[in-house]
DNA sequence: TTGACTGATCAACGTTCGTTGATGTATTGT
DNA sequence: ACAATACATCAACGAACGTTGATCAGTCAA
């Protein structure tokens, strides 16, 4: 109950930080590594302070970390992180058996389900 | 590679979907098998009009279809959808080879790349 | 120490989102 | 025809979001 509902809140969070084409940009950008703000601000031509509030969406929802390493912060995914959103999104296709088919309850009081 | 930023925007607006509580619920009803609003209304307990929302929001996403029937309206999930974002997350997970990598150009100044 | 550089944070602002209550529109049973 | 049901849509409102420009803090080299 109140784990299903804690995990419900994360889930949104995560697909919400999803939900921006400059984060989705981001996610790109660190498929193929590990990347400094400074890298992705140039590939992505953003100011840096836009640049900063989306990775720290991306960072609060868990799917990225970061690494401070002298005067530069790495970003990069976590995997594992993208990996419960798939199977999530996986689990939750329907049996092709309910395809179509009516799965109202029968607590009408016309015929909702004929 | 993948599509192009018609697709991006594409995406924002599905992983947008699925960024609130409520619809996440309405999804896991939706798991077996179809629904009127009346039912999902009763499920979820939330005024017809907030439920009308958000079936709009998922609907226009293209996360769910509506199909017409008296005075009934049935929602259902489109599980190809589901399908091809669960795709776009499991291709977005970094290489093995990359994980701790630093990926930066070779265009600083200083060393970003030690 | 000074100055350049990386990057977080803040305030201000306009935009989008989600909720509520009211109204509109089919459809159906009597 | 009338009333009830199912559901979409609208207007209004506060809350959350995303952008910009400014400021601040930490690191490093000269």
């Amino acid at each position: 109950m109140y784990g299903a509902d804690l995990d419900l809140a994360q889930l949104a969070r995560r697909f919400h930080a999803l939900s921006d084409e400059t984060r989705l940009r981001i996610v790109d950008l660190l498929v193929s590594g590990e990347k400094c703000v400074c890298d992705l601000q140039d590939a992505i031509g953003a100011a840096q302070s836009r640049l900063s509030f989306h990775l720290r969406v991306l960072r609060e929802a868990g799917l990225v970390r970061d690494r401070r390493q002298g005067r530069w912060n790495f970003y990069s995914l976590r995997p594992e992180v993208l990996e419960q959103m798939a199977a999530y999104l996986r689990e939750r296709r329907p049996d092709e058996a309910a395809w179509g088919a009516c799965g109202c309850t029968e607590t009408h009081e016309g015929r909702c389900c004929d």
